[in-house]
Order: C-alpha cells, then structure tokens, then sequence
DNA sequence: AACCTTCCCTGATGGC
DNA sequence: TGCCATCAGGGAAGGT
C-alpha cells in the first residue's frame, strides 16, 4: 500500500499561508530579528537586522514563492520540502500536541514555541511572533530591495504563473515546443508552469487523462489542452480545500488543509481509482513518486473525450 | 539547449 | 531495546 510521503509545499499551499499571514499581520511593524545560522539564510544574516522598524506592507507570491512586502525590502521565502511559517500570538495558548492521523500522518497542531528546527524568529511591536521552522533546511530566505525591477528580476526565470492573465494556451503550447521528457518531469519544472510540484503534478494528469510517462513530444493537442486546464482545476480545488497536508504542512494560523481528502492519486498507490476502480500504481519518474491510473490514463494517446 | 544525475537534510520506518 | 539502512523530494549544480 502507497504511503504518502512529506509534501512539499505547493502554490495551493503557499497561497493558503500567503492569506492567512496577510489577513492577521499586515499593518504590522517587526521590532526585532532572531535568527541561527542557517544555510536557508541566502543572504548575510546580519542584513536581516535591517527588518527591524519595518512595517508590513502584505503579502504576494509568485508560483511557490511568498514575498514579504516591507517598506524598504521583500524578503522572500522558498518553503522546500518542510518549510512552515507561523504567527505566535501570546495571547493564545501553546500547543506541544502532536497528532498522529492514518491519512495525514504527524502534524503539529495549532501556534507552537520556538524549538531547534526554529531558524528565523519575527518579533512584532504588538507581541506577536512570525516563526520560520524548517526540519531538512531545503527553504531558502531572500532580502530583496523595495522595487518592482529587483523583483522583476528575481523571479525572471521563473514559468507561466497559473490565474494569471500570462497563463494562456498560446503561450503554454509554446514552452511544450521540442521537448522529448517525459511530460512529469516537466510539470515539475518551475520554468514552465510555476508552482506545480509533485501534488498537484500528479492530480492534473488524472483529470487530463494522460500518463505520466508519456513523452512531451507524442502528446497530442487536445491532450495538451485538457493539462492546460487541468492545472489551475487542481491548484484551485487545493486551494479552496485550505492545502493537503500529507505531514508538515501547516497554514499560518498552524492548522492542516484538507485537500489530502480530495486527491483522486497521490498517495493512492494500491486503491481503486475513484472513476474506474482499476487499481492506482505507484511508479518512479524523473526520481520522483508517481501515481496514475492505468485505466484513465494510457500510454498511448487517449480518445478524445466529448466536451460534455 | 536539453536532459540527466547527484547532493543536500531529517524523521519515520522496518529488519534484525 | 536499539542500531542501522532506506526512503521521501525541490531545486541547485555539474556532467553529457
């Protein structure tokens, strides 16, 4: 039977942190800065010291980037694999609770203190606290300068960004051009679609219908669309559902998404597809876990479905 | 240029 | 009980 391994934070991940984060702390001003030494730090961490005095202005993101929008820097976090940030309020109490649940397994529930995996500690005039916790350190911490072209340029490589008006098929149909990896691999690269990690990967070719494995090249138009819509369908729904929380991933305010529920392969290896009930197969692709339904998803071009 | 492999890092897990 | 190998994987870096 498939276990679902530590997701990484995704953009439906990200854009649910990114809300919370700018619906209970924008408005406030950070008085001071603590942080360890810490490879996630990309820039000297002494330059952090600089946050102190600077208010928060809100919150953007771009594919799994969240930006924290100051008035003089962004500093920009990239969450890797086990990335959380959190706000602390004194005014709640603290869990050490842990919660072990079949399906989600390990999560830490609700505004937790400061511990070892804690590298970067926020500090508001108000009292309350933006934690940066971190376990297998793969997240990366940015300090930009306040203008529209440093961030331009940050993100410059960066692909299509899903909901927005860049995101159009022309432009989606172009990037595909050429290409002879396999189309998982693709999607999981954040130079052509933004955002898309192994989650959400997998869910968008279920509901497009193609395997994973297929090469970019055989696909045919039809099935290439089917993935353009595909993606923000499942990015959306992940969204609406709060994230999927497999095993670290906590909104802001430290609580676990529910979209895990709603997910039709990922982490089903073993289980009836929901459509067909053939049996999900895990495989490896691209050194990556992936699952499909080999029934809804066949190695060779899908009959084109009527739109209806 | 495109593609592939290796590496980073910790905690959960299973075998003995 | 505990020790050790294995696995998970986003993205940077290096090789072909």
């Amino acid at each position: 039977m498939d276990r679902p391994g530590s997701e990484m934070p995704e953009l439906p991940e990200v854009e649910t942190i990114r809300r919370g984060l700018e619906s209970t702390v924008t408005g406030a001003t950070i008085e001071t800065v603590l942080s360890s030494p810490c490879r996630v730090f990309r820039v000297p961490v002494e330059d952090l010291y600089q946050l102190c005095g600077q208010s928060i202005k809100g919150f953007g993101r771009r594919g799994k980037f969240l930006v924290l929008e100051l008035e003089r820097h962004y500093c920009v976090f990239h969450l890797g694999m086990t990335g959380q940030i959190t706000v602390r309020d004194p005014d709640v109490p603290d869990s050490e609770r842990f919660i072990r649940q079949e399906t989600t397994g390990l999560q830490r529930i609700r505004q937790h203190p400061p511990d070892r995996h804690t590298h970067l500690e926020l500090h508001l005039t108000d009292g309350r606290q933006i934690l940066y916790r971190d376990i297998r350190r793969f997240g990366k911490i940015h300090l930009l300068e306040c203008s529209a072209k440093a961030l331009n340029n940050f993100f410059a490589g960066l692909g299509l960004e899903p909901f927005s008006g860049e995101y159009r098929l022309d432009d989606f149909l172009k990037r595909t051009r050429s290409r002879k990896l396999c189309i998982k691999s693709l999607l999981l690269d954040q130079k052509f679609v933004a955002g898309v990690g192994n989650i959400y990967a997998d869910e968008a070719l279920f509901l497009a219908g193609i395997h994973p494995r297929r090469r970019v090249h055989t696909l045919r138009r039809y099935e290439k669309e089917r993935l353009f819509q595909a993606i923000p369908g499942v990015l959306e729904a992940g969204i609406n559902f709060g994230g999927t929380s497999l095993r670290d991933y906590v909104s802001s305010d430290g609580q676990s998404g529910s979209n895990q529920e709603n997910l039709q392969v990922y982490g089903r290896g073993g289980q009836p597809c929901s459509r067909c009930s053939t049996t999900i197969q895990k495989v490896v692709v691209g050194q990556r876990g992936t699952h499909f339904c080999p029934e809804c998803q066949p190695r060779s071009p899908g009959r084109r479905r009527s739109s209806k």
